[in-house]
RNA sequence: UGGGAUGUCGCCAAGUUGGUAAGGCACCAGAUUUUGAUUCUGGUAUCCGUUGGUUCGAGUCCAGCCUUCCCAGCCA
């Protein structure tokens, strides 16, 4: 963990990741003495087949957070056991997501690292007669493994000697069976209410080309098998995982009671994240990539790391929202409203407030000097008044938000209106005095207003009071920008909830991204570099594009502001 | 119909040894406000899936029932 990050929980470790029942297990280990050194080690095992999503960054905090709060340490492990779906992309990926994210391992391993403890731990297993090779094919293999409610049956080959099983092993690792031939099982039994315990496979045949071992083997080792060796050998305390492995820790037990290694981690599930309106498989979301669903990994509307980072999400608030969402082993999905929130209180004190007006309407100040240029200081952000000042242009001309000007405005609109006087923030009152439009299509064009040169400022030495403040950009100071807003990929909760015969691709919601060509911001912003995060006043908090560029600006909107008028208006 | 989990406010989630329901988000009302933002104040479960039982007393113990999720990859 960063200084950056143990320093921004100072005094309050307790918090960081909250008591719950994996640190009531840690707890009464630590307490038993069950643990060598008392210290604790965890680790991160992503497979690299895949972007790293806010799921991840959930077990990450977990994972990580936990090693924080017993001063112990946590390991990020590839467990790259099968090469068929794996690639460098995405270890490179992974590395980048999980700095990104404030956390820092301590060992960097992969499971392949391993291979050869693997092997040999197998033949051990052979000579103690729980592992036998099997001829069947996965068809037969299936057949015998019996239902849900039915036991298995024992197949031929399980009686094999250990001499030809040892014989037959090595020749599966020297090749000299087609892919698929031959498998190496635990011998356990068949009749096991737990179907994982029906002699599962521990060793298949795969030639495939490995990201780091290359054509080495031509065998692999399976999840189950492999996983407790890899945590055995990095001394792994306490390995935790998700739900759906809670019938597996009878096969974890098994292995890591068989190998004749010292280490005795334990096995802890805890429900893994569901976020609504979002789509949590890794094999979707490649799907999304792939059939271009989606710019890429990191387009703004995916649920991966990389994604909300490019969307202006910060790891402070997304180590936030992991947090307050809790561990507990109840499946459970979780609001955006909850994510939104975490981001918006996140950027509310650290975002410097600029102007940038999305849909432009042309005001012009009737009363006001034609070359008049009025500098304004403005604060950059009243949460954080040490940020302190800017100049912003004023002039004659100016745009404002289309919707800060109704001709009919309803009851509760107190925003611009035939008039109707409204303060332009920091600088004066104006009024509408008359509409533009156009004379065929009745559009409106322009407002013709007036300003008071006494309100100068922003309040009327009188003492007259206006309801509505707007914000607004000088026509001749304004700098051209393209704005990218979002909302959710998916217009159900559960992108899972279809109709008969349709998947959660006709979910996908075809109004995920709407981009704004023309907006107008404040010249400051000319300069703002990728990645850079601004509150558009009164609009939300928006982030300079990673494409984005002096001659061709881009923003995301990464999340709005609060609405109270949306809700107000839609009653109206 | 086998096995493993789970069920506390709209959404998350605390509730160590039974003693009379934390907190966050959302929502509602009011105050402050040159962002209808922020901030602030107040409100929101007589009830803990359900039915019984034990007990002076149960969300917490016991029994039955029900809900939802996971497991029949040579994926992880």
């Amino acid at each position: 963990m960063s200084d950056e990050i143990k320093n921004s929980c100072e005094n309050k470790d307790e918090e960081f990741v909250s008591s719950n029942f994996i640190n009531d297990f840690i707890e009464e280990d630590l307490a038993s003495g069950k643990v060598p050194n008392n210290t604790i080690i965890t680790r991160f095992p992503p497979e690299p087949n895949g972007y790293l999503h806010i799921g991840h960054a959930k077990a990450i905090c977990i994972d990580f957070g936990t090693a924080l709060k017993y001063g112990g340490k946590c390991n990020l492990r590839f467990d790259d056991t099968n090469p068929s779906k794996e690639d460098v992309e995405y270890v490179e990926s992974i590395k980048e997501d999980v700095k990104w994210l404030g956390f820092k391992w301590d060992g960097l391993f992969y499971a392949s690292e391993y291979f050869e403890i693997m092997y040999d731990s197998a033949i051990k297993l052979i000579k103690k007669g729980l592992a036998f090779v099997c001829d069947l094919t996965a068809d037969e293999i299936r057949e015998h493994r019996g239902t849900l409610t039915e036991p298995g049956k024992n197949c031929a080959y399980r009686d094999r000697s250990i001499e030809e099983n040892l014989d037959l092993f090595e020749k599966m690792k020297n090749g000299e069976f087609p892919d698929g031939l031959k498998v190496l099982r635990a011998k356990i039994d068949m009749s096991s209410p737990n179907i994982n315990m029906r002699d599962p496979v521990i060793y298949r045949i795969l030639r495939a080309n490995h990201h780091r071992t290359g054509d080495k083997w031509c065998i692999y080792p399976m999840y189950d098998y492999a996983h407790p060796i890899e945590d055995v050998v990095e001394g792994i305390t306490h390995s935790l995982c998700s739900l759906e492995f809670e019938d597996h820790r009878p096969l974890y037990d098994w292995v890591k009671d068989n190998i004749d290694l010292p280490a005795k981690p334990r096995q802890i599930e805890f429900a893994r994240l569901n976020l609504a309106y979002t789509q949590m498989s890794k094999r979707k979301l490649l799907q999304l990539v792939n059939e271009k669903f989606v710019s890429g990994w990191d387009d703004p509307r995916m649920p991966t790391i990389s994604g909300l980072r490019r969307r202006g999400f910060t790891s402070a608030s997304i180590r936030d929202f992991c947090e307050k969402i809790g561990v507990a082993k109840n499946n459970s999905t979780v609001e955006y409203a909850l994510l939104e929130h975490c981001i918006r209180n996140d950027l509310n004190t650290s975002a410097s407030r600029v102007m940038a007006v999305l849909k432009p309407l042309k005001v012009v100040i009737e009363n006001y000097p034609k070359d008049q240029v009025e500098w304004f200081d403005v604060e950059n952000n009243p949460e954080n008044p040490e940020t302190g000042t800017r100049k912003v242009p004023f002039s004659r001309e100016i745009y404002i938000e289309q919707d800060d000007f109704m001709e009919n405005p309803p009851n509760k609109f107190f925003r611009l209106a035939p008039g109707r006087e409204v303060r332009l923030k920091n600088t004066y009152f104006i009024k509408c005095e008359s509409i533009v439009a156009d004379a065929a299509t009745g559009q409106i064009i322009e407002l013709r207003c007036s300003y008071d040169p006494a309100s100068r400022g922003g309040n009327s030495p009188d003492g007259r009071k206006v309801k509505g403040t707007l914000h607004w950009v000088s026509v001749q100071h304004a700098v051209k920008a393209k704005v990218c807003i979002y909302d959710h990929l998916f217009t159900k909760i559960d992108p899972e909830d279809v109709e008969e015969g349709k998947d959660y691709i006709s979910n996908l919601n075809p109004n995920s991204l709407e981009i704004l060509q023309n907006c107008m911001v404040e010249p400051d912003l000319a300069n703002a570099k990728p990645g850079e995060r601004f509150q558009f006043l009164r609009m939300g908090y928006y982030c300079v594009d990673i494409t984005s560029s002096p001659d061709k600006l881009i923003f995301n909107r990464t999340v709005g502001l609060k609405d109270t008028w949306a809700k107000v208006s839609t009653k109206c």
